[in-house]
DNA sequence: CCAAGTGTGTACTATATACGACACATGACA
DNA sequence: TGTCATGTGTCGTATATAGTACACACTTGG
């Protein structure tokens, strides 16, 4: 059920391809994991790894961070921190935004980024 | 630093002088925890208990179970799985909201409730 | 004055999380 | 053909999470 492993094999697979410095090995060293967890990892044997873990792999694999998570079944925690300060208001946004079509939340996001607030 | 257990202490005794069924034994009982569990919790001795046993407790003294998981230092589980299906759309929606005032945001909350996609 | 209820100290436990260390077989390539 | 790199199997471990079980001393209401 979970792509995280799976996901990753393929992303890090095709970047092997084009350069051999993105084997196992070498990935996990500068992830700073070993080789062996790594590669348990790709395969699901073992859940995916701790946020900071997931980031830091992310990074290396050019992928986005909040993505990587999201496959890991995690939520950053600075997001995490910030709805803690105010649980209503965004307990409440968010659920309002569980089904509205992406066009829309995109909406909202772009109306608060440009918002004269 | 964590504010869950002296809150709960505070509010449970508060119940406790109007109505003797809010003893620690007898809202453990309901909880489904044990007393000394409780006891623990509510000094803090221990860390905050888990999210449906927050939530229980927070149901028992008529709390608002998304402020009771925030001063526990969670973030519900449903909110979670909403954000991990658009990362990259809730990600940055909440760090836009992050220092935006809540006037701002529950103008949002309203425009989105009485939206019209 | 005593029986029931109150909160709490101590000790224990089961499961999950998040890895590290090392050895090993296979394959590429020079 | 030998060396180097590849991925992986096995085993072990430290820490955190989320509690239970039991006994004990104090208080209080009838």
């Amino acid at each position: 059920m979970t792509l995280f492993g799976p996901t990753t094999r393929a992303i890090r697979e095709r970047l092997y391809e084009e350069d051999r410095r993105y084997s196992v090995r070498q990935v996990a060293g500068r992830v700073g994991i070993e080789p062996a967890y790594l590669s348990k990892i790709e395969r699901g044997e073992v859940s995916p790894p701790s946020e900071v873990t997931t980031v830091r792999l992310a990074k290396e694999l050019g992928q986005d961070p909040d993505v990587m998570l999201a496959l890991a079944g995690k939520v950053s925690a600075d997001l995490q921190a910030i709805i803690r300060k105010r649980p209503r208001l965004f307990a409440d946004l968010i659920r309002q935004l569980k089904e509205a079509p992406d066009e829309a939340v995109l909406r909202v996001v772009r109306e608060v980024r440009d918002g004269d607030w």
